[in-house]
DNA sequence: ATTATCTATAGATCTATAGATAATGC
DNA sequence: ATTATCTATAGATCTATAGATAATGC
């Protein structure tokens, strides 16, 4: 029953991948190491030999789903994002959708490694941002403020009842927030 | 072992008030029915004397938390309420903290009617600081993303490392954004 | 020979229920 | 007589480990 090197690499690559979709979905409590591999194609008694620990995917789970989020957002335009990030289709699909506003609660109740991968992904994201955006003059503390906002505004509205609203309120009141200062600023 | 009526309300009002707290701090799932009736000071076999199910407290723990927030919140003005709300302090204290930032994403895993006490717990926050603040000339628009400002900073600032220069960061910011706004509208 | 995956299971926990008990409240 | 709480437990799940297996990779 053994496998090919790369083989084992790409069973590793699937679960992380797994764990990431379905971590964002559920949350970390809410799926376990059995479901998880079933999910990923494969038996739980497997796990260990590529974890040592739930909390150990959990981390790389996360460092996953950021490096996805940055895949789709590069060469997309401040508005298109903004957008985007706002939708109805975003706020519906928390499994595939933004890592930090999907995981930062459970993050929030992680140990402190957990955490440290939560902030890098916060600053390889401000960092993208600043290379494309030279040249407006968004300041580090407007990129943040813009983040917080986002993320405030698809939490708020997942938690609304669906369909309600209310929560197409949020996501829109947040969207002319931050789009519309753009304007007054040009 | 029966105890008084006055008894049986006092019992079940401290299971919800306890029940609030430890799921603002470990999460739904991060609690369980005999450590929460334990740290009552019950045991956990009464429990389902009091509610149909663990989701039916979770929706009184929401409620209740809610009340309290507006309890805490009454009467203080806009500028030290958002100082406290950005606070190192209200952060670092989530099971004693904001319910909205530290039960959204649990909130939006869990079925409708829980989600429905989320949104009945924003429209009263709104109503109330509506009222209070009417002399201002803030807009529902305004109030609404103003919240979202807040979630999103507390909610990434607890998800970066203790004590790290981008936790406090993430509400300097926020906080600067928020209020420096309301000086220029003066 | 090594080892990734498999089946099986240990030991702890989880939600929920059953039945006994004893004090309240009619 | 009623019933809130207790002890005890059912049945399901959870994380993690043990040992067998069989194909890879030396």
């Amino acid at each position: 029953m053994k496998v090919s090197k790369e083989q084992v690499r790409e069973n590793r690559r699937r679960i992380v991948e797994t764990a990431s979709e379905l971590f964002r979905e559920r949350g970390y409590d809410g799926v376990g190491v059995a479901e998880l591999m079933s999910a990923a194609g494969l038996t739980h008694g497997g796990f260990y030999k590529h974890f040592g620990s739930k909390a150990d995917l959990m981390a790389e789970a996360l460092g996953c789903g950021f490096a996805r989020s940055a895949e789709n957002a590069s060469g997309v335009g401040r508005e298109q994002f903004v957008e985007h990030y706002l939708s109805r289709q975003h706020r519906d699909a928390m499994g595939k959708g933004c890592a930090i506003s999907a995981l930062a609660a459970d993050t929030a109740r992680q140990p402190e490694s957990i955490k440290a991968v939560f902030a890098a992904g916060i600053e390889n994201h401000l960092a993208r941002l600043a290379h494309e955006e030279q040249a407006s003059a968004e300041t580090r503390a407007d990129l943040l403020t813009t983040l917080a906002q986002l993320v405030g505004a698809l939490v708020l509205s997942r938690a609304c009842p669906d369909d309600s609203a209310l929560a197409d309120e949020i996501l829109a009141v947040s969207r002319s927030r931050i789009l519309g200062q753009e304007d007054e600023a040009k």
